[in-house]
DNA sequence: GTGACACAAACGTCATACTTATTATTCCCG
DNA sequence: CGGGAATAATAAGTATGACGTTTGTGTCAC
């Protein structure tokens, strides 16, 4: 259960975060200091440096005399990985998914093709090893073997483009992915076709065919996105 | 600007942040909290909440008995919008640049293909308002109400395509925009040809054409990475 | 009704003592 | 001489109480 015993900031962290970003408290909401330390049973130090936090992402708000305020959604720092962590576990996660494969989908184009310029001799193994792997388990209800190397190449895809802001939405992609496998409920085995693709954009990238690349991916994300039922753009 | 005084802490961070940032205190090194209490002049109260906010921003690692450790570059959370200021007003601003240029014409198309589908008529009359002004002020040296008319077009364009990522992503291009208007010297009138790429982006979002507004939009983007010599995609 | 003024509530800051985890050192035994 | 266990040292983590500062609000006089 407590998975966040690094301090006990992080656990007050942890439990006022998803709280906020359910929605539990509505925005305009009033937090006292006071009464999360006697809430959490902790001192107010300790709530405090968690309202620190709290107000880095944007999610609340601290003024003098009026207490902690919780800002509204449109203000909310969606980018930082502990939001997204947060709103995909709570009740709007279907829309959270739906934002998040929208941006994945506007991104790995992109650096799909900037892989196929800067790719490392190693990450162009990594890439069709893992979409090896991919073909390896891609029957028989090898739903979890799969996703690893579906993990692990769309990791090494963002990597390898050199870019370090894609770099950074590895997590978000794994999110989707392993949302998809788990949440979606993916009884039957992967798209053939699905499969395919990504063998074609490792062996695009090998050879350094960016426009190629680029286009496969596409293919791939239209995909993902046509199984939320997302317009195709 | 931004409020740097509102509290002892922020004025911390606004010292320590960019010190991180720009690579003053290379990573692995570590800070101490008394150290740090003594040379702000301020208590370990206010130092350890403005480590605990650099902290979240993955730049630091706060360890007992060892104190706090830089982390290297990979690991930092380059989407904050104060990471992403701090670097901007440091040493590798042209890096953080073309990394944040590359990113953006990663999205902006693809808002502009989902503003084509959701935009409100409101948004639809602000679009054309600022591609008009943008027309008005292309001539004769009026770069800064220029930049205004500019930015204010691509913040309308990001929030009209309803995905509230995109729409989090306006001051990353605000930042953009300003950047090449002062920092580039831009002593020459905007190319003709983009400000009518403007007005026609308009056009296709107001008329609902997605994949026009998605193609003209990536001949803007692409022309902003000529600017910076990224080889196009 | 309007202005100034005083009060109080909540956060902000500080100082201090104590706790805990982690590292480094010591020391004993094989 | 070497290795592992006991021990000490260290720096962050937490608790507490006091005081400062800002600011919303109510009151009072005019």
């Amino acid at each position: 259960m407590e998975n966040t015993g690094q301090g006990l900031h992080a656990r007050v962290l942890e439990s006022l975060g998803p709280e906020i970003t359910a929605g539990e408290h509505s925005p305009g909401t009033v937090l006292r200091t006071d009464e999360l330390a006697q809430r959490f049973d902790v001192s107010r130090t300790v709530i405090r440096e968690a309202i620190r936090v709290l107000e880095s992402m944007h999610l609340v708000e601290s003024r003098r005399r009026v207490g902690v305020t919780v800002r509204p959604t449109e203000e909310w720092n969606v980018f930082d990985p502990r939001v997204i962590r947060w709103r995909l576990a709570g009740a709007d996660r279907p829309r959270q998914l739906r934002s998040l494969t929208v941006l994945r989908c506007a991104i790995e184009p992109a650096a799909a093709g900037l892989a196929a310029r800067h790719a490392t001799p190693d990450q162009c193994a990594a890439l069709t090893e893992h979409a090896m792997g991919m073909v390896a388990t891609s029957r028989g209800q090898q739903l979890e073997a799969y996703l690893v190397h579906d993990t692990a190449f769309h990791r090494t895809l963002l990597t390898a483009s050199g870019n370090e802001m894609f770099a950074r939405l590895n997590d978000v992609v794994a999110a989707i992915l392993t949302g998809r496998t788990h949440h979606h409920v993916m009884f039957t085995d992967p798209d053939p076709a699905a499969v395919t693709l990504h063998v074609q954009v490792a062996e695009a990238v090998r050879t350094g065919d960016a426009a190629r690349a680029e286009e496969l991916t596409r293919e791939i994300t239209v995909g993902a996105m046509a199984e939320l039922d997302i317009l195709a753009p």
